[in-house]
DNA sequence: ACTGATAATGCTCACCCTGAGCATAAGAGA
DNA sequence: TCTCTTATGCTCAGGGTGAGCATTATCAGT
């Protein structure tokens, strides 16, 4: 883990023959959940304060026959985790996103993957650890109380960036940006919208685009620690993408233990989501939907009664095109003649 | 368009740098809609018999910022196209998946985007031409009756394949692949599983996996045309991405004139989702649901009733989170102690 | 054993959305 | 005017959703 170079050819030799350095490579966005905090594989590049950045490995083009097994392999052979759900997430190849080609004019394109772990037991020797992924977006989690930079500084700036706007049309538009992403004037909060939000933050001057670029700037505990390069924005689309997926897809059982208590669900689907959930409808959501079958046996340890285990029930897939959390959609009709 | 050299070292180079040749290369499903038809921008590499190929470009590192800039890009200078919704699809790069892996020993990568154009007037001069997706894809569209071949050919082979399997396990896993993909039994058709319906073909044989494969079986008018390498398989990635999305983003308003009325929109939508609406319904789902906003003007040549004319109200993205179709999902809850 | 505290689980109710279909309106052409 | 055709209006039943009240089952003390 932590080995940067990908199928690249030198400089030297690429000035030689014409054509600009580029180099593949692989990296992942590796989720697991330990105590009610959604957990992000990193390695500490460099191990002092500077922060996180995601595993990745080079595209080994002799091996694995496709990407994602490729993923798989290097992720097992070099942290021991056997990955469960994987998802390839986005390839980044803007120029410049990657420090190396400003430093050795080489570009970097990066092909990310979200990968779900049950476990979290690294093997011995790695330079990976987990972190919460609200460390690096601390807006992010609405659970106990709404985080108090988004009244005290977020929102204050966000109304002088509207405010302070040229023209009618250029006031119009972002105020709708900030309604849309950070729920300003009783909008909506849409837990999905990520990276917009991460982005409109980096717009307004408050957060740095990398821990690179931190140097001196005041980082701020408020906004969270930065990453290398563009990986904090790789994170926020995958964090997006997550909490998306959550809704049509039973993705979160890749997470739990093959029985579980309904709470220990809803907890771990609130933690990814950042927010609170009904209890009673969220039971009533995952029963009903036919997501999830009582197994029989109860856990005590609740401190009150005794919940009954449930586990995820494989047969839904076959009944529901979408099964997540609810969904109806575009229905079809038999009605041919309109 | 048609270029196919991505940024590559030749292979004598490689293999005396000793990193296996790789090349990275941008395409595109170019997706426009004519007549009812879904039009997806072809070039005829060969201009015979053998099927299309997808525009595709090399990865130029020394022009554009971003990936989607390039894309943009080429499509504008080698088609005179300007695209208007632009979203990147997925990367494609297993082994052996172009045909220049096998004969060259090169690699390729490519970084597939979906976009969306409005007129379909291609510049003169291109070897690109517009052809209906489900020229590729037949089986998939269930708008009048459900195509022949699925109930004539493509059934009985599942049932085939599934009274086949050698242990009771297997036949249960082919039989539930078969009732989520191709609705056996009485399950749902879910117009999202192009791709994986496509495979399911594939795997039962019926189907190449390219036209460079074809060579003298039997591809059968029924199956649909075959495409160049693995492009049918991103075509069929991308007509399912965008079945998705119209369900939760208001893409579909990017293939319509500025004003249109209900109607052509409900065509549009059918005509993409492959299937028939209840018109109704469609028209209280897009009205209620603040997508559209009447003009007051009537369009009169519709051989009935004149029919008003209709404009996309932007405001709906500041309202809804996930306009679209219609959608609840994970709602929230204020009552934090559960 | 009784008491509170703490959770899990059960159940109700109003409201909205959705699927389906009947009914009416407004043109074109015979 | 009659008929055909498409647009538009409206109703109704059923199911899903948001909210919250009520009951049950354990535990820690007394």
């Amino acid at each position: 883990m932590g080995k940067q170079s990908g199928n690249n050819v030198g400089v030297e030799d690429e000035a030689r023959l014409g054509s600009p350095p580029l180099s593949v490579e692989l990296n992942a966005v590796i989720v697991s959940v330990d105590r009610d905090m959604p957990q992000v594989l990193c390695i500490g590049r460099d191990r002092g304060r500077a922060g996180g950045a995601l595993p990745s490995g080079p595209l080994e083009s002799t091996k694995e026959r496709t990407l994602e097994l490729a993923v798989r392999s290097w992720v097992r052979e070099q942290a021991g985790l056997e990955l469960g759900y994987v998802e390839q997430l986005y390839t980044f190849g803007d120029r410049y996103r990657d420090s190396r080609e400003r430093e050795a004019g080489e570009r970097v394109i990066s092909i990310s993957y979200l990968a779900l772990v049950r476990q979290g037991r690294l093997s011995a020797g790695t330079k990976a650890q987990w972190r919460s992924w609200y460390t690096f977006f601390p807006w992010e989690d609405l659970r106990r109380d709404r985080p108090r930079v988004i009244d005290e500084v977020v929102v204050p700036r966000l109304e002088e960036w509207v405010a302070s706007a040229s023209t009618k049309v250029l006031r119009q538009s972002r105020l709708e940006r900030a309604v849309i992403n950070f729920g300003l004037r009783g909008g909506q909060w849409d837990e999905e919208r990520v990276l917009e939000r991460y982005e409109l933050l980096y717009e307004l001057g408050v957060i740095a685009e990398s821990s690179e670029e931190v140097r001196g700037r005041e980082p701020g505990e408020r906004f969270g620690e930065a990453m290398t390069s563009d990986n904090r924005r790789i994170l926020a689309t995958a964090i997006g993408r997550l909490r998306g997926k959550l809704k049509y897809r039973p993705v979160v059982f890749e997470l739990l233990p093959p029985s579980f208590t309904l709470t220990q669900l809803q907890r771990l689907v609130e933690a990814l989501a950042g927010r609170r959930l009904h209890k009673q409808n969220f039971r009533r959501l995952v029963e009903k939907g036919g997501l999830v079958e009582g197994t029989g046996s109860y856990d005590a340890q609740t401190g009150g009664r005794p919940a009954e285990r449930f586990r995820f029930r494989q047969a839904v897939l076959r009944e529901r095109p979408a099964p997540g959390l609810g969904l109806p959609g575009l229905r079809s009709d038999g009605n041919v003649r309109g």
